[in-house]
RNA sequence: UGGCCUAUGGUGUAACUGGUAACACGUCUGUUUUUGGUGCAGAAGAGUCUAGGUUCGAAACCUAGUGGGCCAACCA
């Protein structure tokens, strides 16, 4: 067989276990078979290959290893890899004394991207990604071209855990990972990626002050640097609004806000073209930085800013487990709009930086410079975003909107779900407490139906606070004219006898 | 249909060998702040899928049901 005499398919070497076995994989699986194909070390010389099962737990045997860790799947193969485990172990048992174990566990999945390496090699071969690399890929080189680090993966996983059933872990929580070791290691710089000039009226034309900025406030050993500041300036158009309430912290006509690292400006006036657009805003400045403003904006000076090319990566999938769906594929769920590319204005200093290096841009997000980046023409990749609290008040736009369309069930819940919330607690509550939560469901009582009450009926004894909160609305209804009937008479009598005081009480009452 | 695995707040993981549920993310308040970030203080949210059973006592043990997953490749 190895030496290739035979045609593929024509022999095979099997174990004789038993070909009446409930589990398949023990019904006299193969060992080897013929395959002519190429080798990239052997080359064509050699023709049989073993199967999976067999090699397995051969390897595992051979390397002394206590715990072979797999995923769930393989669970049914278990059985086999101990057959053969067996088997082996007669051969050798003085020099390999260690008996090798499968114990399998849950992949991990992440929400909004796919995980198994067969689906993964399909986005790289059909182009949809660039690579194995490409910083939206779940892969390890992908999460590090993308700007993780070592440290926040490993935080990640730990936090993750690892156990028997199927899971879908929120990418938030990765993103949680990579922001926290970020914020103390990344240094802080401004760039501005969707640019509206600034003109400072009262400046001087040609007057450039090189200003103190600090590097990071979280690490005292961080430094300074020298930020350029002059009369134009670039600062982001969401940061400009002509008129805005009070809760925008930032440049409005008439409106003062504080430039990082700089000077305290007010809009003045706005220029438009003829489509109505702003071209500019003129502003005038104080140095009186001492001055209390509500918003702080970072910004770039026109003239020392230099040109970068910014990669704003969104999640590859727009379904949360896009390889989940029976009827569907995952391929059908690729997000189009997974990468946008920005001309973006940067800081000078990033002049010195070189591929790899991690920073914060200014109140946008991590960046990093990316592999494709040059001396001449910086890339940068967006690693992930500040926390933004201000977005989420803002509506959420279309594009995002299925990304955060979980049903919060804290808000608009029916009233008898709030009425059951307080079953949970009810028998252990204060007297004035609970009280107070009777009232309280005596008043939700009103708008439920004869039906929600019913199917509570049925409550295990033990559950002694639904019952009783059931017995109230109970009442409630019945006060309003609902006619007893005997499910309702044998669920009072019932409770009459229940060794809770409370539930005695409240039967009695009715 | 059969066999195996699995079920704990929105998500992920805990709870020693039975003693009424903990941690993290997320969410929401307040506070500090030259980042609407970070930090700090706090809150809401779970009778542990359902029904029986064992027990003084069950998230845990037993039985059945239900939901989800896996297994019938000369793939891994």
């Amino acid at each position: 067989m190895k030496a290739g005499e035979f045609e593929e398919g024509s022999h095979v070497l099997r174990a004789k276990i038993d070909m009446q076995h409930v589990n398949m994989h023990m019904r006299d699986p193969l060992m080897y078979r013929v395959l002519k194909k190429h080798h990239h070390r052997t080359g064509n010389d050699w023709c049989i290959y073993p199967m999976y099962d067999w090699t397995h737990g051969e390897s595992d045997y051979i390397e002394q290893i206590s715990h072979s860790l797999c995923s769930l799947e393989f669970k049914p193969h278990r059985e086999l890899y101990d057959w053969f485990k067996e088997h082996v172990y007669g051969y050798a048992a003085n020099e390999l004394p260690m008996q090798p174990k499968q114990r399998e566990f849950a992949r991990l999945n992440l929400s909004y991207t796919i995980m198994s390496k067969r689906k993964l090699l399909k986005l790289v071969e059909d182009g949809v990604v660039s690579g194995w690399d490409d910083p939206r890929m779940p892969t390890i080189s992908g999460l590090r071209r993308r700007g993780y680090t070592a440290n926040s993966i490993r935080t990640f996983i730990e936090k993750v855990g690892v156990a028997k059933r199927e899971n879908v872990i929120d990418v938030s929580l990765l993103e949680f990972c990579i922001r926290e070791d970020l914020n103390y290691t990344a240094p802080r710089v401004m760039a501005v990626l969707d640019p509206i000039k600034v003109i400072i009226t009262n400046y001087p034309e040609d007057k450039v002050e090189w200003l103190e900025a600090e590097n990071n406030q979280e690490d005292d050993s961080a430094g300074f640097r020298k930020v350029p500041f002059s009369k134009e300036i670039y600062i982001e158009k969401a940061d400009f609004k002509e008129e805005a309430s009070n809760k925008f912290f930032r440049l409005k006509l008439g409106g003062e806000v504080r430039l990082k690292n700089a000077y305290i400006i007010k809009a003045e006036s706005v220029v438009k073209n003829a489509d109505g657009n702003i071209t500019e805003i003129h502003c005038t400045y104080t140095t009186d930085t001492e001055k209390k403003v509500k918003g702080t904006l970072h910004w770039v000076s026109i003239k020392h800013a230099i040109k970068a090319e910014v990669r704003e990566y969104d999640r590859l999938f727009m379904d949360e487990a896009p390889d989940s769906h029976q009827d569907k594929g995952f391929m059908e769920f690729i997000n189009p709009n997974s990468l946008k590319t920005i001309e973006a204005y940067v800081e000078p200093s990033l002049a010195e930086s070189s591929i790899g290096d991690r920073f914060q841009f200014q109140r946008l997000g991590y960046f990093n410079v990316d592999n494709d980046s040059k001396v001449d023409q910086l890339v940068f990749n967006k690693i992930v975003g500040l926390r933004d609290s201000w977005a989420k008040q803002k509506p959420i736009p279309q594009q995002q909107q299925n990304q955060n369309n979980k049903p919060q069930q804290q808000n608009k819940r029916s009233a008898i779900e709030q009425i059951k919330s307080y079953g949970k607690k009810y028998d252990r509550m204060q007297d004035d407490q609970r009280e107070k939560a009777k009232a309280e469901i005596q008043e939700l009582a009103k708008s439920i139906s004869y039906e929600d009450v019913e199917a509570l009926f049925g409550t295990s004894v033990k559950k002694a606070g639904t019952r009783i909160i059931t017995m109230i609305s109970l009442g409630v209804l019945l006060n309003n004219g609902l006619e007893k009937n005997e499910a309702i008479n044998d669920f009072i009598s019932k409770a009459k006898d229940d060794k809770n005081q409370l539930l005695v009480a409240e039967a009695n009452a009715i």
